[in-house]
DNA sequence: GTCTATACGACGATAGAC
DNA sequence: GTCTATCGTCGTATAGAC
């Protein structure tokens, strides 16, 4: 496993930003993210976490109600904050910004919150269909939302003529956020450079493989 | 649930291809990879199995050894399946196929026979960071070979002037097969016809989504 | 082939010492 | 805040009846 078990770190040195009791918190939540990640829902047990942790089992249970409120907290981080920050990127552009600019932009965005935070994206990912109904449902709201808003971005794009319009923009932003999505999955030794990466990514989406001249025939 | 649990089906009538008992194993193996793809590896239970497949969790050991040999039943039938269905399609295309039809044939057939094939096609993609060690080893080595095949089809295709060359053609890979695997996570309500959702795979990677006078002005 | 019953181990959760 | 010890539950796997 390439990234080193942090197990307990030193005590950090100089100013904290958070009290201890949060501090640990943050360390339970970002080993819990790494298991969640590699082993699913189901397969994730409290030792694991704990041991990653730097601490027993039963001690989890100072820090969160139970196992679920643990995983909660995982997933809280992940797809609300990647939803977030695309929608503060687009938001953010100049006012005369042209629909494949925001298109980029949210893109780019996208790629590289989901591969900065890292496990725990990779578990929000991979975990929604295996949560217990309940949880399940409140996490699918957030997506829907987080669609809607790419919907948009992209019903918008076709009007304007930024885009073609002759597919079928939900198909077209599933798959979008779909090829974004499996990055996560792609194995270490093809990680590029998140700029590089989302560079192709764009290119890939907007421009195409085909070669230009064959386009234009057309 | 849209799929009606199967349960017991009424013994089928006319001429079987499969003698009762591989009949009934048939019928584990879909049960379980439904169970697979929506709990995961560690959260599917045999009972939930056999709940399934219409009889007792301990009935399940007449037909395989363990939990696991039947997990593995069920991978078999996945990967494998796609990745020689994807080779003999592109394979008999005539010999004067152009690269961009062979990217568009492996890219058509991929789709279609992941679709095709279920909650067996879910499974494997999901599964597959979860499984145990051994396992996980000898189903990445399944991976790569496909891999390896795909990098052939895009490097050949580049070296061609098929496609744009500019583009690192294992991202290109990862890419491309990964917006296709996702598939599998798309909410049933978007699900169009196979063949409609290959025709937006294939102009959108191919083509792209930008406008074409866009690329030609370059 | 499928059932019921049971042995066994593993994990979540709690209690109380430090 | 964290530890150790323990209880209760659940799921795999086996044994033997039908």
């Amino acid at each position: 496993m390439p990234p080193p078990k942090p197990g307990r770190p030193a005590r950090s040195a100089g100013r904290r930003a958070l009290p201890k009791s949060d501090e640990t918190r943050q360390r339970i939540i970002a080993a819990a993210a790494h298991v969640l990640a590699e082993r699913g829902y189901a397969g994730t047990k409290l030792s694991d976490i704990a041991e990653r942790a730097g601490m027993q089992a039963g001690s989890l249970y100072y820090h969160f109600e139970d196992r679920d409120d643990l995983v909660d907290h995982v997933l809280r981080e992940g797809a609300p904050a990647t939803h977030q920050r695309v929608r503060e990127a687009v938001d953010s552009l100049p006012g005369d910004a042209s629909h494949r600019q925001k298109l980029e932009t949210a893109i780019t965005t996208h790629l590289t919150v989901l591969l900065e935070i890292g496990d725990v994206g990779a578990a929000s990912l991979r975990l929604l269909g295996q949560l217990p109904p309940e949880t399940q449902r409140r996490y699918r709201r957030y997506q829907q939302t987080y669609g809607q808003y790419w919907h948009e971005l992209i019903v918008a794009a076709q009007n304007d003529g930024a885009i073609r319009a002759d597919l079928d923009p939900v198909s077209v932003r599933l798959f979008i956020i779909g090829a974004l999505n499996w990055v996560v999955e792609w194995p270490a030794s093809a990680r590029r450079p998140v700029t590089e990466l989302a560079e192709t990514v764009v290119a890939m989406t907007l421009d195409g493989l085909g070669m230009p001249d064959r386009r234009c025939r057309a």
